[in-house]
DNA sequence: ACAGATGGTAAGTAATGACTTACCGTAAGT
DNA sequence: ACTTACGGTAAGTCATTACTTACCATCTGT
């Protein structure tokens, strides 16, 4: 139940543009970092905690540090939402016939 | 771009233990806060955020408040997700042939 | 060996947010 | 009308965390 961690680690709105600039493709620190509204120890300090929770990689390419995104920890995510999902529907079609049958019994 | 509320709001162990109770089905405030580390007040809090984020929906029964899941938020999280999840596994299967083939300009 | 570029880490700060207790409103039963 | 049960809101506190600047390590090219 990894799942947790990469909530958390998405929770974060800057850390959230971190991982959306790599849905293109691998990018170096440096490249995260510009445009950015935060320095580029902030994104070090995101790209770190995103490894941790399995959602990134990274790979050293001379003197740049290059990362990519690591299906691993959005996979476990993906499951549980979708596991998620099925009970969620479910529950809210029974839910919904209990809010309109029960007109019957009133105080009037 | 409502998934941004809903990850915020899952990230808390807490709030995402209140959610996970309503899987099975609709439950009023003292049910749901029961067997809980943390006061009543505080679910109160997480079901209001919860509400806010549209992963939860409320109706009134007598004298005590039901809460159930509301697939509205959770749908968002999951098409973000998927989209995103197809990005990601292009982005890394041209990642692994990048780090596979080239092993032939080396320094030795 | 030295210079420049790149990026991770440390330490300190300020804001966010999860939690508590205290209080108030409302619905139901006697 | 009074009492009890249920739950939302206010105010205050404490821990977490996102960010900054300063510093250090490593790799490349000359």
């Amino acid at each position: 139940m990894a799942y947790g961690k990469a909530l958390q680690c998405l929770s974060d709105p800057t850390r959230r543009r971190v991982f959306e600039r790599l849905r293109g493709g691998a990018k170096s620190v440096g490249v995260l970092a510009t445009g950015l509204p935060v320095s580029r120890p902030a994104v070090s300090q995101h790209l770190k905690t995103l490894k941790d929770a399995g959602l990134v990689k990274d790979r050293t390419e001379g003197t740049r540090r290059v990362y990519y995104i690591d299906p691993e920890g959005l996979g476990e995510l993906r499951r549980w939402l979708d596991e998620f999902w099925d009970d969620a529907l479910e529950a809210f079609k029974s839910e919904v016939e209990k809010s309109e049958l029960p007109q019957s019994r009133k105080k009037t």
